[in-house]
RNA sequence: GCCCCAGUAGCUCAGUCGGUAGAGCGGCGGGUUUAUACCCCGUGAUGCGCCAGAUAAGCGGCAGGUCGCCGGUUCGAAUCCGGCCUGGGGUACCA
């Protein structure tokens, strides 16, 4: 007996199986810094139409976690699909440097500045610890396989960025977009400082709420506005408040002009006494204070009462009733106490009746030496002195503890205060920048599309922005101040472009160095500099215009910003504002929005359920590409769940999808596409087939990309390696390209095919899986680049026609469709021959088709070819025209099979009765025929020492 | 509190105009082997009961009829409308 083997075309590659790409990715990760891919691919893109992604910059502090990989990877398969579509699109990279949080870390290290630390040695600490950040960063980063221009980052604290970012802010200057106000901001206590209302966040506070009587001095004035005679008893406004640290600063009782209040007379413990309350919170009132009995005097709508005269509960002051509409009866009593120095609402009310603004607490949070009865104390400890002193003058109606949603410091969780002080503001409607940035939104295409009423919502309602923060380590706001009017100096904008000069040479400590005066001349005696510093939303927010100006590459405006969808109210909202005070323009023509990161039962991920997931360990185990096709296989615009159980799914799809390409690379052995490929009338019709599948496929995946749908990518592409290559295509393949001579037709035919398959394939994955695609691309055939990412979307060749040899053009087509569902047919029925032990393999079938002349007509056309579509030893057709479809078959009345098989179509299937070919395995009449090889069939003898057998359409 | 998003099989996702609920993966059972990480077949969305010491599997049967839940419109609803639940996010003038 010969052995047969080494006639066979086996596949043979280097490429293994297994990915091992915790180990391999690192070295994929070498070869592309040394082969220099980014600036490569630049050299590569030059004088394409541009395509730019703008990144937000994180901040550079704490290693990354899995949402900034996961935005990391979007940002990257982006970037790479638009390389491929033929875009040059390139990607610098960004971090955010200044602020707070890396205030904190150095203050943990160094301790506190004043401590042995001036600011100068303070700001060097930050820099140097916010480089530490970025360079720790930037290794986790690129690990994930992202291409960009690594070594060339933008850093908000770079010299040159902060210098181009003071130009920025003088075009705010010159259009007046800046002013000084003293009006409450949200003021923490633990960062001394202003924050903006992105740095807020809302959490659960448990407080005490008082109800607090605010006396009416003249009764007849009330009996007035009431059109009855008052009682001869005291009378009082209630008011209800959750701040009772507040009312020192007390300056009005607000009423809603609109509400209906009543004066009610009663008695619970106090004497006999009327109150004003809103007539819709009568009976929660009555409740809360145990009225049992009361009546009502009187009622007038609280426009009845404007400028009535009430006193303070403890401070000798004769405070008004003033008119608002934030006055509601979701709570209280229809009375809102109201303090200018402690809230928007209030400072508005304060502004439009010109009451004082008192702010009289310190940014500790002690009230003022001048504030009486409560001097020195902090706030958190005057509560049980105010409740005391509110009781000892009777005008304590009733206390309770409430759990109420408060805002708090978004870097300590602590309770933040509205406070009154000095800030720099953005000003969003003397400008017109609010209606500029309102209109600008509609220019923008917005994904998902809520995004935009979201936006709009925040745009619309906003308060100015507060710019200043009274810290050290940030970007200072570049005004001088009259030392006694306080005015911003008349020439603020020339003067700011003036100091970008000097920082651009000297960094930001020159601006609180002494020389930096000179630059006022003259007006040195008359002026001194501002010593906030900007908000960090400002640093990130110009960016469009620092990398836009400083970077050749990027133009502005951007094409997409994309980050998750809490930047609405973060970044994008900070760019949009900046930008069209700047520009007059949004500073991006897209924005994509993702959603968090949470686990396979939907709740987010916290240490103390145990459900968080670490990029590095995902990537020190699984690989990068385990990771970046888990963000491609998942739909990113909802919340998106990771657990173990999903990244093992995802393994196994990867697994299916590179040992698709491990067949392919398998069988392309010896294949130079320069010279060996058939793409004339001589290919093969089931080659033309897959060649016109991945055309089809190829288009619904560029299309995907375009439209930042991955996860349609993951299924199409795996669908497409799953069911069509690995359940079809390639299966049927085997025989011939194992079977056929090497250098034949029928084998070059299908690696031509195949060839173009992987091609395209390997681009198809190249934006997902970039280390894997790499790893194909080296083990393709044929002339190629450095890299994947040099290359563009392969042109999948159409064939020439068939030719004669076919037998003419009535044969051009196949129609495969039909064919497949026979196909399916047959697999299910002899499936049941197996089950009854009749058969082993399908090759030791002989299968008999009988059905309607134009199916038998389809599936003839493939003539003696048809037996290698079902894999099985012999297949023939028989038509019935006019006969009626045969019953089912009589064997195997197991209900599935009858019910499997398709009308009008009869399946007879019965075990070979002839040899086995030892070679191809298939049993065939003539084995045995030849004399030199006995074990073999005629197609075998012919394959091995002839000119090989002929294949026209599988 | 208000607003937005999501909820279809164990997992990831389709589901067009309102017309019989789908794919791939995974699991389980079986087969095959010239890709043993390949391929082929079967098995899937509610509840209950029988067999059994019990669990799983299996077997046979009954009632059913499915898209987070409830109701409505309709001849007909995963799809349209209303309400609710769960999760995620946003937002706030919560005094």
């Amino acid at each position: 007996m010969t052995d047969y083997k080494d006639t066979l075309n086996l596949p043979r590659t280097r490429f293994p199986m297994r990915g091992n790409l915790a180990k391999r990715e690192p070295e994929m990760l070498k070869r592309w810094e040394q082969q220099d891919i980014y600036g490569q691919i630049r050299a590569a893109a030059k004088g394409r139409p541009r395509f730019v992604l703008h990144d937000g910059p994180p901040y550079a502090n704490g290693d990354i976690h899995l949402g900034h990989a996961l935005n990391q990877v979007l940002k990257d398969i982006i970037v790479k699909s638009r390389t491929l579509d033929g875009y040059d699109a390139p990607y610098v990279p960004g971090w955010d440097c200044h602020g707070l949080p890396i205030e904190h870390q150095v203050e943990r290290r160094l301790g506190k500045q004043g401590n042995g630390l001036d600011a100068r040695e303070f700001r060097a600490a930050c820099r140097e610890f916010a480089g530490e950040q970025v360079n720790r960063q930037r290794v986790d980063r690129k690990r994930l396989g992202a291409i960009g221009d690594w070594d060339r980052p933008y850093l908000t604290m770079d010299r040159r960025y902060e210098a181009e970012q003071l130009r920025a802010f003088a075009r705010l200057l010159k259009r007046d977009l800046v002013f000084r106000g003293y009006k409450p901001v949200h003021w923490c206590l633990n960062c001394q400082s202003a924050l903006a209302e992105a740095e807020v966040e809302y959490r659960d506070k448990r407080s005490y709420a008082v109800d607090v009587r605010f006396a009416v001095v003249d009764r007849s004035a009330l009996g007035k506005a009431l059109g009855v005679a008052v009682p001869d008893c005291p009378a009082s406004i209630p008011i209800w408040t959750t701040t009772s640290w507040t009312l020192p600063g007390n300056r009005a009782v607000a009423l809603n002009a609109a509400l209906q209040y009543v004066l009610v007379e009663t008695d619970f413990g106090a004497g006999r006494e009327c109150l004003l309350v809103a007539e819709d919170m009568l009976e929660s009132v009555a409740n809360r204070y145990g009225m049992e009995e009361r009546s009502v005097v009187g009622a007038a709508p609280g426009a009845a009462f404007e400028r009535l005269e009430l006193r303070h509960p403890f401070f000798d002051r004769v405070v008004p009733v003033v008119l608002g509409d934030h006055v509601t009866t979701e709570a209280g009593t229809g009375a809102v106490h109201t303090a200018p120095g402690h809230g928007h609402e209030d400072f508005a009310m304060g502004v439009e009746y010109d009451l004082p603004l008192d702010c009289p607490v310190d940014g500790d949070g002690r009230y003022l030496p001048a504030t009486a009865l409560f001097a020195g104390q902090h706030i958190d400890d005057a509560g049980r002195g105010i409740f005391e002193t509110l009781r000892e003058r009777g005008a304590l109606l009733h206390s309770e503890r409430v759990d109420h949603s408060y805002p708090h410091c978004w870097r300590h969780r602590t309770p933040v205060i509205f406070r009154a002080t000095p800030q720099w503001f953005i000003g969003m409607d003397q400008g017109e920048l609010r209606a500029e940035a309102l209109e600008q939104i509609t220019r923008v295409e917005w994904t998902p599309d809520w995004g935009e009423e979201r936006i709009r919502g925040m745009i619309r309602d906003r308060p100015d922005w507060c710019i200043s923060r009274q810290r050290t380590w940030g970007v200072p706001i570049p005004l001088f101040v009259h030392r006694e009017s306080g005015e911003m100096h008349p020439d603020s904008a020339e003067l700011a472009l003036q100091v970008a000069d000097v920082v651009e040479q000297h960094g930001i400590d020159a601006w609180f160095d002494p020389s930096l005066g000179e630059v006022l001349g003259d007006d040195a005696e008359l002026y001194e500099p501002v010593t906030d510093v900007m908000d960090v939303w400002l640093d990130s927010g110009f960016s469009h215009h620092v990398v836009g100006t400083l970077w050749d590459e990027v133009s502005m405006p951007v094409d997409l910003y994309l980050e998750g969808s809490d930047q609405h109210r973060g970044w994008f909202q900070s760019s949009l504002l900046t930008s069209v005070g700047m520009y007059r323009r949004a500073p991006y023509k897209g924005v994509l929005t993702h959603g968090f990161t949470v686990d396979e039962q939907g709740r987010k991920m916290s240490k103390s359920l145990g459900n968080v997931i670490e990029p590095k360990q995902v990537y020190r185990t699984l690989g990068a590409d385990i990771l970046r096709l888990w963000v491609a296989a998942t739909d990113y615009r909802s919340e998106m769940s990771v657990s173990r159980e999903i990244l093992t799914r995802v393994s196994d799809a990867y697994r299916r999808m590179r040992n698709t390409q491990r067949f392919l690379l398998g069988n392309l052995h010896g294949f130079d596409p320069g010279r060996h490929q058939v793409l004339d009338e001589r290919m093969v019709a089931l080659d033309r087939w897959a060649l016109e599948r991945a055309r089809e496929l190829q288009v619904e995946v560029v299309r995907a990309y375009e439209r930042y749908e991955f996860h349609h990518i993951y299924h199409k592409v795996h669908n497409f390696c799953v069911v069509d290559m690995g359940g079809f295509y390639l299966d049927v393949l085997k025989d011939r390209l194992y079977t056929t001579p090497a250098e034949g037709v029928p084998r070059r035919s299908a690696q031509t095919a195949m060839y173009h398959i992987a091609e395209a394939m390997v681009r198809w994955l190249a934006p997902i899986l970039s280390f894997t695609a790499e790893e194909i691309w080296q083990e393709l055939p044929g002339e190629r680049g450095d890299s994947v990412l040099l290359s563009t979307w392969h042109e999948i060749p159409e064939p020439d026609d068939y030719g004669d040899a076919a037998g003419g053009a009535e044969s051009a087509e196949v129609d495969w469709p039909a064919i497949l569902r026979v196909r399916q047919q047959v697999t299910v029925r002899l499936e049941a021959l197996r089950a009854e032990g009749i058969i082993g393999s399908p090759l030791d079938a002989n299968v008999m088709i009988e059905c309607a002349d134009s199916l038998a007509a389809t599936l003839k056309r493939l003539g003696e070819e048809l037996r290698f579509v079902f894999i099985t030893s012999d297949a023939k057709v028989r038509s019935m025209t006019g006969t009626p479809p045969p019953p089912p078959p009589p064997r195997s009345l197991d209900s599935d099979a009858a019910a499997g098989t398709m009308w009008g179509v009869g399946i007879e299937i019965v075990p070979s009765p002839h040899e086995k070919c030892v070679r191809c395995w298939h049993k065939r009449v003539d084995v045995g025929q030849h004399a030199e090889h006995p074990e073999l069939c005629g197609r075998c003898v012919s394959n091995v020492e002839g000119l090989g057998e002929t294949r026209i359409y599988a």
